[in-house]
DNA sequence: CTGTATCCTTAAAGATACTG
DNA sequence: CAGTATCTTTAAGGATACAG
């Protein structure tokens, strides 16, 4: 986390997302709760994480709502959110990533927890279907000045 | 980056992943590089980050493989390789989490470059196409000890 | 323009002791 | 067991001056 710019002011979503999870710790803890783990002890065993900082994590993934408190609260179970739940697909395009780019070992396979069947890559595609190789970007209708300045930057440079 | 741990230990390709690309300023230089940026000073004038840290950054991330240096050296251009292209779908899955749940105003909105279509959500699915909600993991062949018997704790622990 | 070299500040992470 | 409270360390980030 960069000690003084605020990623959020960056009118991107990929920067609100980094934002609102984007460090290591944050984005292993919700992959640990995706495996099932809900108790801090649990977290803080699996991650080798110092207390002051999991009970940190934890709090801001609660604030974010991406986790939630359950049972008692002397003892509480974190369990994921539909929020926490829907940052699958990029959880699993990160590890497939990785699992192609990073590892040398073989690493955990993915399985459907409903079928058990093992995962297809994660692809890009159009509404229609069509697979997607590249993307480019438009601004939205609620962009701001920073953001549309810089598309229109952006078409005027592509000259060279 | 936490302090002390070395992620690259956790046997994770989300780890490995992480520990490659996982930095606020990682992910964000890649995501200008598939904007179209190239430059030094455009990454720079793009993120309003500091020189030192865009040149350490764009020097690990061209050591990982996930750039290279295109042109003269004096001025060179930091292009997209194959390993940097990939990780188009983790980009784009984890924008439209952000586009979601942490957005207000309409962010860009995101287009195939090819046709200029419209995006679908980016989904999670078995080899056979069906959708995954939820998904659990599975040592692979290479897991080392320290993996195979976090599984194991996990399948004793199911109980409760 | 694209860096490198310094210096400085801050905050994130770890360790540890303690509490309900 | 699940935290909180301190304290210390480290390193990441920013600013700036300078170089090729």
């Amino acid at each position: 986390m960069p000690g003084k710019t605020d990623l959020s002011t960056l009118n991107c979503s990929l920067a609100r997302a980094l934002a609102a999870a984007g460090d290591w710790w944050t984005l292993l803890i919700v992959r640990d709760a995706f495996l099932g783990l809900s108790r801090f002890g649990e977290f803080r065993e699996s991650l080798g994480i110092a207390r002051n900082i999991l009970a940190d994590r934890l709090a801001a993934l609660t604030a974010e709502g991406i986790l939630r408190q359950e049972g008692t609260p002397r003892r509480p179970r974190y369990r994921l959110t539909r929020k926490g739940r829907e940052m699958m697909p990029a959880l699993v395009a990160l590890m497939q990533w990785g699992d192609k780019w990073q590892s040398e070992g073989r690493p955990p396979m993915l399985l459907s927890d409903e079928s058990g069947e093992a995962l297809a890559k994660v692809r890009v595609t159009t509404r229609r279907g069509k697979e997607v190789s590249a993307v480019r970007f438009r601004p939205g209708p609620g962009a701001n000045p920073r953001t549309k300045e810089f598309f229109e930057r952006r078409a005027r440079n592509a000259e060279r």
